[in-house]
DNA sequence: CTGAAAGCGCTAACAC
DNA sequence: GTGTTAGCGCTTTCAG
């Protein structure tokens, strides 16, 4: 027991949690013994005390139970399973209905939970935060008061993404977008409205929900709407591949008749035929920002942007 | 409280836990009271009792800690993670280093780990876990005395892939198997020397690790070492979709020249050019199964095979 | 077969 | 600031 070193288990308790007063001099014995004895402490223990939990839970937004198959999903949770790996507690993985917001609540209130991970968040799903999730709450997308967000930086990608297509000198670039009640793509969508815009060149979006089968599909609206749409750049690369692949079946030569750009960078995106242009996504740093954020209570900045950088390759 | 439905907090224990004797009568009410109640036993409280754990633990055998990075890894853990949220419990994911299989023991020695689901185990890694962990680990892989094991049929799988080759009039098969350490792949790799072997076609095998690095590597190595080879089956959908990439790369005509086939069926197998043939694994079927025989302690078959399909597309 | 009682390791009042 | 004490919800001896 780190309390064999020092002091009373309440001071340790103190020192330990952060909250309430410890003199520095006891700060420091603690901390020392806490180090030396390689103590981690119990979070089974916590729960039942009244404080803490035992698995910080990654929550998902959604309008279908279908978006825990999502890959992205599943790269959040491993992310967030090795940060909380270390501090010996577990994760779960939740679905948060876009039409019963209020499901986030009731995953705040149960008693494991020991704060949570908001993929997807809408604005809806935050406002219903009960207080007592203020501090143990962190989102990847957007954010709210209390509630730190983590993401990509969509914006400057999607901005690069499309400058360099219209730097190769397409003229007619479509996008397909996220979905349109999440919020965290606006800045990606508003990003590509202003270069098309700033270039003079027609605004052409269309809706996607970042799976592959919806990549097919747009790809054939865009072509049946514009004709002479020359480069299409999809908000996921799993959207990307599919507009890839649909195109390809078309007959249409890809980059040759028209461009084709994504974003995430995911593995695949180095196997395709051919190869997809795309910008980085770093999810697993993103994940793992946000869990550890959730899990040490730590005031994080409102918003913490990583970086996505162009990544090119043979489409476009 | 259940309790209160009843009898007292020791005997309604002893029977939720099923440890104990209980007599039938009081045995029913307590399982009637539960049930209305909706009563789902606090792990934490649990854990601190000394009974129990707040998490299953996916622990993934491997030479180094890349293979928590494997797709495959994702959705064991996402799969188990829906099995586990259920009961309230959560999930952790963890390296055991093929040279340090006692890493293992140490994961079951730990206050809070429930179970555990054991990807990729080797012989020596099972032989390692202490008799506390009886009955709270299942493999996905080989199993052990008193570890069933949950796996896919890839042995039948493998013979069908092989057949429809062969049957399609090739006469050079390779196989890209996988790694050498790992037993729960000898059955396809049987299947496929004797599916040759029948037909009288010599055996071509390289290792594989299941990444597409790995097949971009062995395409190569295949043709260099055999130029007549017509056909390549590799163990796992990125090995053969590196080996696609390879060979479109190499002027080499997919099927024309070499049919290329996998196994598991991941979803870009339908849309890379061209489409891949596979068979598929069910995968979260699986895991779900071994999380859920982990958390019910419940006395599996020592081996559950998973049914193995075709499925026919483009590339062979 | 069943109930009463003692903790599991920690936190949160409450005194000092 | 710090120590003392009473539980959190469950399992588990130990008497009946």
């Amino acid at each position: 027991m780190a309390r064999l070193a020092g002091v009373s288990t309440a001071t340790a308790s103190r020192v330990l949690s952060g909250r309430g007063p410890a003199s520095p001099a006891s700060r420091s014995r603690v901390a020392r013994a806490a180090r030396e004895l390689g103590y981690v402490p119990d979070a089974a223990a916590r729960t039942l005390a009244g404080s803490g939990g035992t698995r910080v839970a990654v929550a998902v937004g959604g309008r279908t139970a279908d978006v825990l198959d999502d890959p992205y999903a599943a790269r959040v949770l491993t992310a967030a399973a090795g940060v909380a790996a270390a501090r010996e507690v577990g994760v779960s993985l939740h679905w948060v209905p876009l039409h019963d917001p209020a499901a986030l609540a009731r995953l705040a209130g149960q008693r494991g939970v020991d704060g949570i991970v908001l993929v997807n968040p809408t604005r809806a799903a935050l406002a219903v935060l009960p207080r007592s999730a203020r501090g143990r709450v962190a989102a990847i997308g957007v954010g709210a008061r209390g509630v730190p967000a983590f993401d990509v930086d969509n914006g400057t990608g999607a901005a690069r993404v499309v400058g360099h297509l219209v730097a190769g000198g397409r003229r007619r670039v479509a996008m397909v977008t996220g979905p349109a009640w999440l919020p965290c793509t606006d800045r990606a969508v508003d990003a590509y409205r202003r270069v098309v815009g700033e270039a003079g060149l027609p605004v052409r979006a269309v809706p996607g929900d970042f799976t592959a089968a919806r990549g097919e599909e747009a790809a054939a609206e865009v072509l049946a709407r514009w004709p002479d749409t020359d480069a299409v750049f999809a908000l996921g690369d799993l959207t990307a591949l599919g507009a890839l692949a649909a195109l390809g079946r078309a007959g249409v030569d890809v980059p040759g008749d028209v461009a084709v750009a994504g974003f995430d960078d995911i593995a695949f995106a180095a196997l395709s035929r051919p190869t997809l242009t795309t910008t980085t996504n770093p999810v697993e740093a993103i994940a793992a920002g946000a869990a550890t954020a959730v899990l040490d209570r730590c005031a994080a900045e409102p918003l913490t942007l990583h970086p996505s950088e162009l990544v090119l390759r043979d489409s476009a």
